[in-house]
DNA sequence: GCGGCCCTGTCAGCAGGCCGTCAGGTCGGA
DNA sequence: TCCGACCTGACGGCCTGCTGACAGGGCCGC
């Protein structure tokens, strides 16, 4: 974990570079935002540790400007101005924590070690074949990247499809799968559904296609390409 | 933004379901940590507030089994001991931030604020697409730059279409977002939220809107421009 | 306290799209 | 060529979602 320290005070500075140190990171230190903003520019921080007061420049209004470009560095603000609308101010200008002066090593570490925990992106299942894609919890199926529409039945029937890629799918699997055993259906309901999304797929230009297997089912693969 | 507080200080409670129902989180709240565990099942909140010392056990303790299965939710410990080694064993726990009491309704919002901004997504209090922003703060809606009046509901229910933007977000998720447990609700509350705020927006001239994705929910996305 | 306004949930009518069915055509294998 | 399997355009019932109207309730100013 590589941390970007920007703190003007020399033996509270060398005091953290220990700390953090001995707590496993990475440090850069510098004393001035000049030197920060040249830092940030050519490594990728894990984290930032940034004082308020310093020799060239208020702190908080780098900050300000640094959010505007670079979003998802966790910054951890530490400063000793405590009143609680510096505080405030400080969490809502983008800080991700906030430290007061004088504060504990132990408390330092604790408080980095939170912060980079912090959740990532919810995870999506995406099933692909081809240029074609389909998010199976938001139900949005997309081709070469953009999105199309695809009524829920066409899209059940693609999902099943999308999960044997390539694999031949009988037809009494597909019906099992779109319909529950109650649901009484002719067989000609699957086709005209297999009809109905070759033409989707088609028109947006897919380079995938269903295949008909006589007697059989279905399966989908790649079209043969010029 | 659904929360889940954990607190048994009946007067306190209270006050902080106020401050952040007027902050535009939608609210759970219980006293003991069985009723706790049971909601976290059920729902899938944005964020927890947790205080310590529950009656019928530590919060700690929970808090370091709920982290064994669920990484992802943010954890704000809210308590009366303030000591360092406390605040310190309770960010290692899994807690994404610590707040001792007394506290100001101020702070609790702002560190809510900053808990809920993710990585990757928008880590200013301002949620923006296309020219609407929602300030997270304030709660005030602008198109274009010039502010427009939208109601509570509306203004939550675009919170969190903004804060996916451009993904779908289905409706039993907005549903959980908007309802608390005890509001039992018709789905079509939900669906005259969404012809007003479209009703809004498009009234503000907004270039983005609100798309229907049959069966499954809604998202917002830039509309069509020529 | 009280009147009025706005917010918000519910209802009902309506529109549009989905989906199952049918019928007629096409294709493949024997 | 014949037969069975499959394709596809047309159609209508039905269901989902949209929206205007309305009523209850809370909040504010007088």
């Amino acid at each position: 974990m590589r941390v970007l320290l920007v703190e003007d005070n020399e033996r509270l500075s060398a005091l953290m570079r220990g700390g953090l140190a001995r707590g496993g990171f990475t440090v850069d230190a510098f004393d001035r935002l000049e030197d920060a903003e040249s830092a940030v520019d050519t490594v990728d921080y894990d984290l930032i540790l940034l004082d308020l007061g310093l020799p060239d420049g208020d702190g908080m209004d780098w900050l300000k400007r640094f959010r505007r470009r670079s979003r998802d560095v966790p910054v951890l603000v530490v400063t000793a101005r405590g009143g609680l609308t510096d505080r405030v101010a400080g969490l809502d200008t983008g800080a991700d924590d906030y430290l007061v002066k004088p504060f504990e090593m132990d408390e330092l570490l604790a408080r980095c070690r939170a912060v980079l925990r912090r959740p990532g992106a919810a995870l999506s299942t995406v099933l692909a074949a081809g240029n074609v894609t389909l998010d199976t919890t938001s139900r949005q199926v997309a081709v070469a990247g953009s999105q199309i529409d695809a009524p829920r039945r066409e899209t059940d029937l693609l999902e099943v499809l999308l999960r044997r890629s390539g694999q031949v799918v009988p037809r009494t699997v597909l019906d099992e799968r779109l319909y529950g055993f109650d649901d009484e259906v002719t067989p000609n309901a699957l086709e005209a559904h297999v009809s109905r999304l070759r033409r989707r797929l088609s028109d947006a230009a897919a380079d995938v296609s269903i295949h008909t297997v006589r007697g059989v089912g279905y399966l989908l693969r790649l079209s043969a390409s010029p």
